[in-house]
DNA sequence: TAAACGATAATGAACGTTCATTCATTTTAA
DNA sequence: TTAAAATGAATGAACGTTCATTATCGTTTA
């Protein structure tokens, strides 16, 4: 593994072992098993370097929850994938949506150049919407409405889980899954014969 | 006002300006409009003047988001208000659910005694979706997934609308919000003819 | 093949700054 | 007059960052 991303990863420990205030270059050093100093040979500054991290973390995650979507053949079943994968992947990294959230808070940062970065990592799933849209599948809504509704819905319960305020069994999460997913369906939706 | 709320406040206010590493006791101590010294005759530290603030967030998020709810007849009155005042107040501080999300992730934290508190905080909502889970209004699910399909939904649309991703117009909110309030209803449910 | 070389990578002590915290002193108010 | 409240300079620790030095390694030279 190149050291530029090893440093990244230990950034990502140490943010998630001693939070936002311990968190510093020479702690963040002897994590990665680095000299301070070398720190900058591959990042700015302290600042660069959250930025950086964002970036990976972003794409990372986008590359999870995509993952094994263009192999299914349904449009129900890419749902069912990428709600899934969400949910797993917050229970599986629970701090990781709170520094998502704090990296993108972080002042000094170009927060339309993150979006776009975010809008080109997750495109296969916002086609998916659009594409839902366009064929009258789902509501005629603005796109970014129904995420809210229905896949973000994933993400909702997972931090609930995580919070230990609702244990549910996989038969509950098929239960929530799909009712996030009718609440998104067009009533009038004819079908075409081609599967959808 | 008494001085210990003059510096929370002044500590949220220093946080959303200048972010969570540059935020120091002395800068804090500028804006509340004492000395550095004094912050310390009403919080013990910096650590616990972060968990006072995170308190004192919360109890006043409750307020504000259920501000008008025993005033309202009908459970979908209580429902669309509430789910109306959480829309518009994270539009209207956009940066306080990051930092409620930040503070609950400091270490050494009680994360128990904060969902405690909060659970004490959000009780009359608690209480509305158990009525609705006993009346058999709602569907027969765990609360808080209940809550993650439904009210979370206020979140989730807000955060799209801060990011810029959705603008939507107050027609489009209602269809938000009224689908949300759908999807958690009990289709076999038969209302007693008493005002629900 | 081995030695010499240059370029790139890595080091960690040192620097100036800023930090949270303390406390002797002063101000406030009853 | 007195106790409580507030002050702000002082303190030592920790911070981000720098840079002279050292190590590494692929290429060239003898």
């Amino acid at each position: 593994m190149d050291k530029r991303t090893q440093i990244l990863i230990a950034a990502e420990s140490v943010l998630a072992e001693r939070g936002f205030y311990a968190f510093s270059m020479q702690n963040l050093a002897d994590t990665a098993g680095v000299a301070a100093g070398t720190l900058y040979r591959y990042f700015d500054s302290k600042e660069a370097l959250m930025n950086e991290l964002q970036k990976f973390i972003r794409e990372q995650s986008a590359n999870i929850i995509l993952a094994g979507f263009n192999e299914c053949s349904t449009t129900k079943n890419k749902y069912d994938l990428v709600w899934q994968n969400i949910f797993d992947y917050v229970i599986a990294n629970p701090r990781r949506l709170t520094l998502i959230e704090v990296l993108h808070c972080i002042p000094n940062v170009d927060q339309a150049d993150i979006t776009l970065f975010e809008n080109e990592a997750f495109k296969p799933l916002i086609f998916f919407y659009q594409q839902g849209i366009n064929t009258k599948q789902f509501l005629n809504w603005q796109l970014f409405a129904l995420i809210a509704v229905s896949i973000d819905t994933a993400i909702s319960l997972a931090k609930q889980v995580i919070r230990e305020r609702v244990a549910p069994d996989q038969k509950q999460l098929d239960q929530v899954r799909d009712a996030s997913w009718n609440i998104i369906q067009n009533p009038h939706f004819k079908p075409t014969g081609i599967i959808q």
